[in-house]
DNA sequence: TAGGTTAAGAAAATTACTTTCAAAAAAAAC
DNA sequence: GTTTTTTTTGAAAGTAATTTTCTTAACCTA
């Protein structure tokens, strides 16, 4: 195959994994290594299928299933982290961009933008340390309209345009 | 039919949705009230399917698709919040429990504690500001296990025992 | 109250995801 | 190092929540 040598910084990363593995009782496959490698090479968030593509078209033959299976170990790894979009789809997004942050997420343009309070993960830690709360993910999404659509959702209050779908897997 | 005049505060509610049908031009028909009405007569957290079963116990007639298509219109008319447990479905609560809230979501028993934190309603409207972004909902949800399932979890990490899955429509 | 438009419901479709089960790959036993 | 055991994989089928289609019924308007 192809794709080993060329990941630098996946080494830590790779290693983290494979430790979640071996503690869980879990083997370490080719195939979930592929699955690493790739959503590593995923630039943004993307959706499942959107890995399954990506991963065809780098000459990685691993099938839906696996990488449905293997996703959520990744999660539970805590080198990926999960979000709802607005669509109700489940999208991940790789820690090697940045630690802890949370999502404005247009309802008009599907656009995510990231942002990141550090005071509100504060918070959240503080509220699950009085509810004796032991967190494995948080969510936090705010739903609504970016600045553009709200220009235009205002000019065409009365006429009618079309949203510009923008796949805003390019954070 | 029943049930028109046994609701007491669900006035303000009914006015509040007919303003937003009538601004949104769409038209206000009895199986819309009716939805809107055992929505506040549910008492707490409900899926779409609970609210279903509770509509026909009650004698309402109203279609599977009615509901699924009322439920988002009761969201944007503010009259109710739309939450994603941690099994990825859709829960409803209606506003005249409280304003602002989130959750505490147990991955073991699926209880729903909720929990009130101004400071980060705050900060999260500091955000929307920040970034010109018109928010129409927020979600806020801190997924783990709860303090009970911690300590099961630790007394059965060697023996196998099964998780008691509290159906948490009791808030 | 006729006439045009929107809403409702039954049934079928879609979609995102999960399960099943036989075969292949890992780790363990020999 | 080969056999045995167990986990993983993938193809295909299965689910479950939600949505769409299309015909009929209900609403509002003139």
């Amino acid at each position: 195959m192809n794709a080993d040598e060329e990941t630098t910084t996946a080494d830590d990363f790779t290693q983290q994994f494979e430790d979640f593995l071996k503690s869980s009782g879990l083997r370490l496959t080719q195939k979930r290594m592929d699955v690493l490698n790739q959503v590593f090479a995923y630039p943004g968030h993307f959706q499942t299928e959107d890995l399954l593509v990506q991963m065809r078209q780098n000459g990685y033959n691993v099938s839906r299933p696996t990488i449905y299976r293997t996703l959520p170990l990744l999660v539970r790894s805590g080198l990926l982290t999960e979000f709802i979009d607005a669509q109700k789809n489940t999208r991940y997004e790789s820690i090697h961009s940045l630690k802890e942050h949370a999502h404005l997420i247009c309802l008009r343009c599907g656009q995510i933008v990231e942002f990141k309070e550090p005071q509100i993960d504060a918070l959240q830690k503080a509220v699950c340390e009085a509810h004796q709360f032991k967190p494995v993910r948080f969510r936090n999404e705010i739903i609504g309209h970016c600045s553009e659509c709200q220009a235009e959702l205002e000019a065409t209050s009365t006429a009618e345009t079309e949203p510009e779908p923008s796949d805003a897997n390019d954070a």
